[in-house]
RNA sequence: GCCCCCAUCGUCUAGAGGCCUAGGACGCCACCCUUUCAAGGUGGAGAUCAGGGGUUCGAAUCCCCUUGGGGGCACCA
């Protein structure tokens, strides 16, 4: 690499943390720990009006969970910014942008503009109706000292546009090739300082890349047109030039740039679905990219030891859910009981407050029953329904459930008594799986019926569910008294309900 | 409308001229395991490599065109 490796994800704070934020960020902190590079983060907050503290917290918050440490970064919660660049918040930066803009206006590389935004409006709506590309005409860009001083006298606030030129700018992105485009395409003149003296995005990124020395410009592929107007800057302002790399954009299913109305966007979201964040990391560090071999679980340290941008693929990619929440089974299983409970706990307390559960299992309750639901658990939000029904004093029942599919409700009665009475006979200090087992399946034999069929309706009986855990170990959790008692009240509920066919 | 980018199973992808009658994974189907659900195992369906021209002894791989898709064209980022 040419001298040190730079680079910066530079998120606005105008939304929560996005996916494709979150993947931009990750690909640029793969591409930095690869080459023993810097990975900064620098927040472009000059859109005032939308920007929040709150999504800017949400952001942070969100790489910090997907465990992608800066180098450099702002100041955080007491915490003074870290790097020689600070501050790293651009409307903490506006001196230097004010300085970059003078240096343009003096040597006649940018100029003030004075239209009003009916005016451009109006241009706007004349070229859309000439079927031309939508372009600034140039109103202001000839003004002579008189004309400006009196706009100026007007009251009229100026705008600063950056002169585009003639000419055609050519650049090698690192994922797509050479690239070049004519500045005819651009445009026009382009707005870099808002009549209210407020830098603008395209001006404020190239000012701020070149002031922290960035090597390497690595973003989504909507960047791509705008770069030759960033080529421009760089130029005009007079320091080099970084290097580029357009990364493919995430797309919803029917193919369009991934967007809130049509897809999850949110990480946050992820995250209280119970999405582990070795999952996510995994997931998309493989959308867009490949190893080039066939591995494909792959931690955070792997991806960063076997990263290159030689595998980025060029087309976009489609966000497919269902590989997301396979790898997330695939490491929540990978994950040691401590941690798992770690990281349940919070689910646990959300399904406290929503009532699903009515008592907070402690960590010894979890720990023993992670053996049944570590595999169960295509996300760490699905304990609630798994294990539910251990900590509620009353499980909901369907009379009709009540009745395995080949059972008729006197059988379903009659094997859940026989059941209840052999369970009884198990003695307290014998309630354990391997014990409750064998009456059951003789009860079984010795009435004629498929062991199943008798297993399925205690199961029913006493979580309120079809699917879960193993029974034997579910009777276990449960414990005996409170097994008795749902089976009782499972035969109440059957002697009470009218004799329709479950 | 103009400019730019892209194009291998439904989806994510391997493939950098012969190893490809195109490999893996998710999903789907079947079977095995099994008290349900998972997990795991085995097998299967699924891509004439968008289409058409070239180049070459030989093309998914190189070139051109067409088609399709996407992105960008703000005093948003």
């Amino acid at each position: 690499m040419n001298g040190d490796v730079r680079v910066r994800i530079a998120p606005s704070p105008t939304g929560p943390l996005h996916i494709g934020t979150a993947r931009t960020a990750l690909f640029n902190y793969l591409f930095a720990r690869r080459h023993g590079g810097t990975f900064i983060l620098r927040l472009e907050d000059t859109d005032v009006a939308r920007s929040s503290i709150a999504y800017e917290k949400d952001i942070l918050d969100g790489l910090h969970w997907l465990g992608l440490r800066w180098d450099e970064g702002p100041e955080v919660a007491g915490q003074a910014a870290r790097g020689p660049y600070a501050p790293y918040r651009q409307m903490e930066r506006l001196a230097s942008y004010a300085e970059a803009a003078r240096q343009l206006l003096a040597e006649d590389k940018a100029y003030p503009c004075y239209c009003t935004a009916d005016e451009l409006a109006a241009d706007r709506a004349a070229q859309q109706a000439a079927h031309e590309p939508p372009h600034y005409v140039g109103r202001c860009a000839a003004l002579i000292p008189a004309e400006r001083a009196a706009r100026e006298l007007e009251g009229r606030p100026a705008a600063i546009r950056f002169r585009i030129g003639e000419g055609t700018v050519a650049f090698d992105d690192l994922v797509r090739g050479r690239v070049e485009i004519d500045t005819s395409a651009l445009g026009g003149d382009l707005v870099i300082v808002r009549g209210d003296g407020t830098p603008l995005y395209h001006f404020t990124v190239v000012v701020d890349d070149a002031a922290m020395r960035i090597s390497h410009v690595i973003r989504g592929e909507d960047h791509l047109s705008n770069t030759p107007k960033h080529i421009l800057l760089f130029r005009a302002l007079g320091v080099p030039e970084p290097l580029f790399a357009h990364l493919p954009l995430i797309l919803n299913p029917d193919r369009t740039k991934m967007s809130k109305r049509k897809s999850q966007t949110a990480i946050s979201d992820y995250i209280a679905q119970g999405f582990v964040r070795e999952a996510l990391v995994n997931y998309l560090a493989l959308l867009g990219w490949s190893t080039g071999t066939e591995e494909e679980i792959l931690s955070l340290d792997e991806l960063a030891a076997r990263f290159d941008v030689e595998h980025v693929q060029k087309g976009g990619a489609v966000f497919d859910r269902e590989r997301l929440e396979w790898l997330n089974g695939q490491w929540i299983r990978k994950l040691s009981a401590d941690e798992l409970i770690d990281r349940l706990r919070p689910f646990l307390e959300a399904d406290l407050h929503a009532g699903v559960i009515e008592r907070m299992p402690d960590d010894d309750e979890v720990c023993a029953l992670l053996p049944v639901i570590q595999e169960r658990l295509p996300t760490l939000g699905t304990v609630g329904e798994l294990i539910g029904f251990l900590f509620v004093e009353a499980v909901a029942l369907d009379p009709a459930m009540l009745v395995p599919k080949r059972w008729d409700p006197t059988t379903t009665r009659d094997g859940l008594g026989a059941a209840r009475d052999a369970l009884a006979a198990v003695g307290e200090v014998s309630w354990e799986a391997d014990e409750l087992e064998p009456p059951l399946r003789a009860l079984a034999l010795e009435r004629g019926w498929k062991a199943g069929d008798l297993f399925m309706a205690i199961r029913v009986a006493v979580t309120g569910r079809t699917a879960t855990p193993p029974l034997f170990d579910t009777l276990v959790a449960l414990g005996r008294d409170r097994t008795l008692g749902r089976l009782d009240r499972a035969i109440a509920v059957l002697a009470e309900a009218p004799e329709v066919v479950g």
